[in-house]
Formats: structure tokens, C-alpha cells, sequence
DNA sequence: CAGCCTGCCGTGAACGTTCACGGACGAACC
DNA sequence: GGTTCGTCCGTGAACGTTCACGGCAGGCTG
């Protein structure tokens, strides 16, 4: 059962008062040297760590801590946020607290670091209701998306504008017919995310055929070779790919390798994500850059707006960043 | 300045005790559904939010928060540890806050989570008085490294056996004069990994050659290319390979195509970490395969032990974890 | 009608730490 | 020798919440 040790377990122990063993501690002299030895020893000895809640509660300035969620540890995608993010955060003086829906329950991960956080940041997969049960009333700044109630804010990425300036430009370096590699999965259970935004914006600016060439696949690099095997079979006159994101864009050339088709010479492929791993492979992968960095800046501007109004902000708050094309190899 | 609402604020401007505005926000019972409504509606009206500090001094359980720090969030094999760990870790009742030491001060990131954890989990760079200062007292878990004061506990991996059993099973393969790929860049600051335990059991079971073949690299995809050509160059004999990592392995192989090296006729190419990716590329990487998930589990053993006794252990906790050879198509 | 139970609500205490203040003691000064 | 100062240490209060308990109605029971 083994109660935990306290600061007046130590100060019993040691024969002084709280106040001293406060002071051994934190290093804030009006002790003599030999208490502040003979405390730290006693504390050393029965084991004594300080209370962080206690500490924090009585303690000058709250720290600010915000909760991550993370989409998934398995796309570089999500791992490059959560490092711009922890970077800039740390750089803010932001805690960070993380977790992520992709094993298990998202709701409980919530619910578990609402208990340690001021705020949450990240992507989502819960719908509105569940999400804002799940929040428990702390604020959420919205990755790529958005809600509209009260306490949910958003940084916003337009692709539509940059899957406009894609389309135009492939379309100038001379492709007939372009076709879509989406995702199987709807990130959000939500209407506006079916179908993806993505291939809402494709199917707007697509051109060389009145019908829309799209096939999806998994969010993986064999993911993508599949999808591609398959638009090829049904497709036979695309001569240019947009695609889901860089994984499954990586996916698709090495397909595109194994067939036998000439990358960018006969086939242009583009992905979405402007992953750095892109520039390790051969052809090195074209691509619609989403701004990491710009992304967790905005957010944590939020965040920033957010603490200084000691998080009581009524009117939802909205940043957008714009992609960037990312022309490397392959397109 | 705006001092932030408190419960007292709330119940003053309800009317009613503090008592009553807990159980409105907690679902306690003992109050009626119109005392209720009207609470909830005054919470929402003035922006209350339960003090989580105060929320938790007082609570029953005390919740259990471990930090882990994450080696680098742009190598796969970090950042699979990392989701594993916030996996099981939710599992476990464990809340995780997550900090790196890749972008700036590793100390000031350590420090700053000192507040909010009863415990250090990761891939540390500081030397061992760095980090013994920085921890504050808290104990501190090891991967993959150890560190022989009190209060620091580990989980190894035997990398010795699995380097051995490659060995063996290379030269079994018909591999004539075996050569390795090293990692410039020593994650610790100490003696103790200068030069790389990797290369140092390559070297105690090398074969082929007096003379180890060794060349380094930068820890990625292009650093393991420039130095497979090295390597080349060098020691044109060579006809089998221990690369530090599967990043670099993978920019080895590319590089091996690129010279129009037959891998595995020509040239056996091995890795280590077993990450997922070298499943995803052609020919898939053979590697020795590093249990991330035997690693994350006796992690946390370890930590339920020292949770279980209040973090009071005096003895230090050690556990070895085996790698297992992954034969794929590269070697 | 006395007694009891139930529904609703309030008051003191507790959690473990730091802050603000004050007091004892010895040395140094006029 | 009284005053002043500096060093070292202790005591009450505060942080914001929940827990344990008790109280006050009103309705029901015997």
C-alpha cells in the first residue's frame, strides 16, 4: 500500500520545518550548508520525490500544455508534424502530450489526455459528436480540416488551389488524359469527407476525358502499386497520376518500374504531401507540398491566441496555409 | 491579466456551494436535473475549467505520465518505437508525454517534462552527468544503452548474438569477405560508444579479411549510397554487407543497382532494425530485425514495477531483449 | 404523531506544495 | 550597551478541487 512520501515525511525525519526542505530542493538559499546536505540526504534516503500536481498548483506561472494527436506513426507524414510540432512547440514553451487514434480507442486516448491538457491539437477521426463529448470542453485547433462549433478551431490547407495550379501545369507539359490514385479511407465518418476532398478537387480540374479515371487503394506504398496496376488495366490512355500522397505515389513508380513504363517520359506521376523521403528514391517524386511547418506555426499561433485569453475564447479561430508544387522527377 | 474562473466563481454567480457545481460537472448525482442545467449553462457562460492540477492532487488514482524521448522523428525506427510505446502504454493506464532531443537543447527538453512525468523513458544523447542532472531525481529507463547509477534502468539488446548469428549464417551463404557500413554519428557522448557497438562485434566476427572492411555514413538513405560506393571503391572484394540501419541499407541497395551490382548474387546486403519499410522496396531488406515491440513491453514492465513500489527502487532493473534475423530477399 | 427515509444541498477538511511574513540569534556598528 | 543588520529557520495561509459528513426539507410508514 506503501503511502507516498512527503515533504513532511522528510521534514519530520530530517527535524526541520517544510519550509527548509523547500528550500534544499529548490536551491533558494536562507539555508546553511549543512541542512541543505543533511536534507537532501534524508529526502534521498526515504525516497522523496515532490509532488508534481501539488507543485504546480501552488507554483507562479501554469505551464501550457497541449495534447497531440497524431494520425499515425506509420506515415512520415504524421512523424514529420509531430516533430515540426514538438520543435516549434518546445520552442514556446508548449508541453506536449501525445497520443494517437490509429491502435485502439481515439476516444479514450482523448478523454485520458484531457485530464493533462489546456488544449488539443491534431488530426481527428472522431465524428463532431463524438469529438466534442471526448474533449470535454477544452479547446481543439483542427489539422486540415474543420468543425464548426463552439471551442474547435482549424488551420486549413487549400488544396483546392493547389491541385488547380497541378492540374494546369501538367496539362503544359503536354499529359492527355490525367488520373487519380485515391485512399480507400475516409479519414473523418463525416459526409463532407466523402468523397475526399482530394479527389473532389481532381474530379473539378481533371481533363482529357469526360469520365474521371480515379481507382483508390490503402494508404501505403504497396497500396499505391496496386492502384496503379489497376488504373493502368482500366484506364490504358492516362498518361498522368495524381496521387493520394507521397507513399503511395512511391508505391505507384516503382509499379510503373516493374511495367515497364517511362517515368516522366511516357507517365508523370504527383503526389501530395511533400514528404522528404521523396527525394530519396529514383525517380525522385513530384509533389504538392503541404507546409509543415507553416502548419504547426499557424496552430500553435492559435494556441498562443488561445492562452493568452486564458482559453476562453468564444469565436472560432481559422488560419490557411497554401501548398507549394514540388516539381523533383517524376513529374 | 484576467485571473482565471474558478469553481467559486461559478457557484457564486449560480448560487449555489461549490460542492454543487462538481457534482453538475462530474455526473455525481445528489442534484436536480434544473440545478444542474443551470450550473452547466453558468460554466459555459464564464469559461470554467476545472484546475487539472488541483482536479489531480485531490483525486483518488493518481494518473501515471511517462516521458519518452524520441531518438529522431525522421528515422522510421524511432518513430515505430514510438508508436508502439503510446500504444501499449495507453493500454497499461500510462499517459506519455513525448519530447526529442533532435531539434535543440535535449537537456531543456527533459527538464521541461521533469514537471509533468513520475518517469524517463528513450534514446538519450547527454552524457551520463548531463543526464543524471537533468532527470531531477526521476528515474529514467534506458533503450538500447545503459547507465550504471542509481536510478537508471534499461532495456539492452543483445545485438552481440545477432551479430554473431548473421555472420555465421552470411559466410554459411557462400559470402567470401564480409564488409560493414557504419553510422558517423555516435548517439552517445561517451567512451563507451566511440566506436559503435555495431562495429565493434562486426569486427570481433568478421570473416574474409585481417583487415576490417569499414566505411561510414550519415545516418539516411543518401549516406548509406555514398558510402556502399565507398566501400566499393575501397574494397572491391567484398562481397557481403552489415549496414548500421535499414535506411542506410536501403540506400545501399539502390546504390548496388545504380552499379549494376546483382543483389543477392553478387552482393549480400544486411541491415538492422527491421523496420517495415524494407518490406515496401525491391529487393526487400533482409535485416536484423529489432523487436520493437519485446523493447516497448519490457519498457514498461519495468515501469509498473517501479510505479508499483512508488518509484522508491534503489536497485537499478535491467532487461535484454534478442534480435532475430529477418531473412528477405537481400541477403 | 413520532419516526424514518429520500432527495437535494452546504460546510469543513484534506491533498502536497510554495509564498509571505515574522522571529530568534549572533555579529557588527555607533 | 542599545541599535541595526544579516543569517537561518519556522508558521500560517494560499492554490483549486474533491471527499466525508451533516442538515434541512417533505413525504411516507407504523
Amino acid at each position: 500500500m506503501a503511502r507516498r512520501v512527503t515533504i513532511n515525511d522528510v521534514a519530520m525525519a530530517a527535524g526541520v520545518s517544510r519550509q527548509t526542505v523547500t528550500r534544499a530542493h529548490n536551491d533558494l538559499g536562507d539555508i546553511s550548508e549543512a541542512t541543505k546536505r543533511r536534507v537532501l540526504e534524508v529526502s534521498a534516503q526515504l525516497g522523496y520525490r515532490p509532488n508534481r500536481f501539488a507543485r504546480n498548483l501552488v507554483g507562479r506561472q501554469r505551464p501550457r500544455a497541449a495534447g497531440l494527436l497524431v494520425g499515425s506513426f506509420s506515415n512520415p507524414y504524421y512523424t514529420e508534424i509531430a516533430g515540426a510540432f514538438l520543435a516549434a512547440a518546445a520552442e514556446r514553451g508548449w508541453q506536449v502530450m501525445m497520443a494517437s487514434g490509429e491502435s485502439g480507442d481515439e476516444t479514450a486516448a482523448v478523454e485520458m489526455l484531457a485530464g493533462h491538457v489546456d488544449l488539443f491539437v491534431g488530426h481527428f477521426r472522431l465524428s463532431d459528436d463524438e469529438l466534442a463529448a471526448a474533449v470535454q470542453g477544452i479547446p481543439a485547433i483542427l489539422l486540415d480540416d474543420r468543425c464548426s462549433r463552439p471551442g474547435f478551431h482549424s488551420v486549413e490547407i487549400d488544396l483546392r488551389a493547389g491541385v488547380r495550379q497541378a492540374m494546369a501545369a501538367l496539362e503544359a507539359k503536354g499529359v492527355r488524359r490525367v488520373g487519380m490514385i485515391d485512399s480507400s479511407y475516409s479519414l473523418r465518418a463525416s459526409p463532407t469527407y466523402s468523397p475526399t476532398p482530394r479527389r473532389r478537387f481532381f474530379e473539378e480540374f481533371a481533363f482529357g476525358a469526360p469520365e474521371p479515371a480515379v481507382v483508390a487503394g490503402e494508404e501505403s506504398m504497396a497500396g499505391g502499386g496496386h492502384a496503379f496496376r489497376a488504373l493502368m488495366a482500366q484506364y490504358p490512355d492516362v498518361d498522368g497520376v495524381l496521387v493520394f500522397n507521397d507513399m503511395m505515389a512511391i508505391g505507384a513508380i516503382q509499379a510503373a518500374q516493374a511495367l515497364g513504363i517511362e517515368i516522366p517520359g511516357r507517365m508523370r506521376i504527383l503526389g501530395v504531401d511533400g514528404l522528404t523521403l521523396g527525394e530519396a528514391v529514383h525517380p525522385t517524386v513530384s509533389t504538392i507540398s503541404l507546409d509543415r511547418e507553416a502548419l504547426v506555426t499557424s496552430a500553435l499561433d492559435i494556441a498562443d491566441t488561445l492562452a493568452a485569453g486564458n482559453f476562453t475564447h468564444t469565436e472560432s479561430l481559422h488560419r490557411t496555409v497554401m501548398p507549394r508544387l514540388l516539381w523533383r522527377e517524376s513529374a
